[in-house]
DNA sequence: GTTCTAACA
DNA sequence: TGTTAGCA
């Protein structure tokens, strides 16, 4: 299981930037971050005794979405609305995506995806790959 | 040098 | 929302 210690070592749950660090790699301002946080729209943590805040990956990411939709000229509001059910896509795909995923497994020359079991049965196991198009194939076997 | 809060020619 | 002031 060495392989889970690694992959919660560089899980992106550890990242944490600072306001400043945020605000250059979104193009927000500090001041709009600030504002965005006392109206709840994102959440920063602040350490026991630090003062500063620090926003988490998941926060970052809903900054990412959030200068997005704004972008396109939309109300912060809207944007809000907006970035809050893509993020709850993203979370939820995300969860899928680790809850299948069981390994790879070489075969025929290719990389094959073990996605588990397909049936409740538990008999037959749901392989993909991706084709030289960018398409998912699917093989049950 | 960075972040914080509060306030506004 | 930008900017500035005065702190920590």
């Amino acid at each position: 299981m060495e392989d889970k210690k690694f992959i919660e070592s560089l899980n992106e749950k550890n990242y944490i930037f600072r306001i400043g660090e945020v605000s250059k790699m979104t193009d927000v301002s500090p001041r709009q971050l600030r504002y965005w946080e006392q109206k709840g729209y994102i959440h920063s943590v602040r350490s026991e005794k630090m003062a500063t805040r620090v926003f988490d990956h998941k926060n970052f990411v809903m900054v990412k979405l959030i200068k997005f939709y704004l972008d396109q000229d939309y109300s912060l509001t809207v944007s809000i609305s907006k970035a809050r059910k893509r993020m709850a896509e993203v979370s939820l795909t995300h969860d899928m995506v680790i809850a299948m995923h069981h390994g790879f497994v070489e075969k025929d020359g290719k990389t094959l995806m073990d996605m588990g079991y397909f049936d409740d049965k538990k008999q037959k196991r749901l392989y993909g790959y991706l084709n030289d198009d960018g398409h998912v194939s699917y093989l049950v076997e």
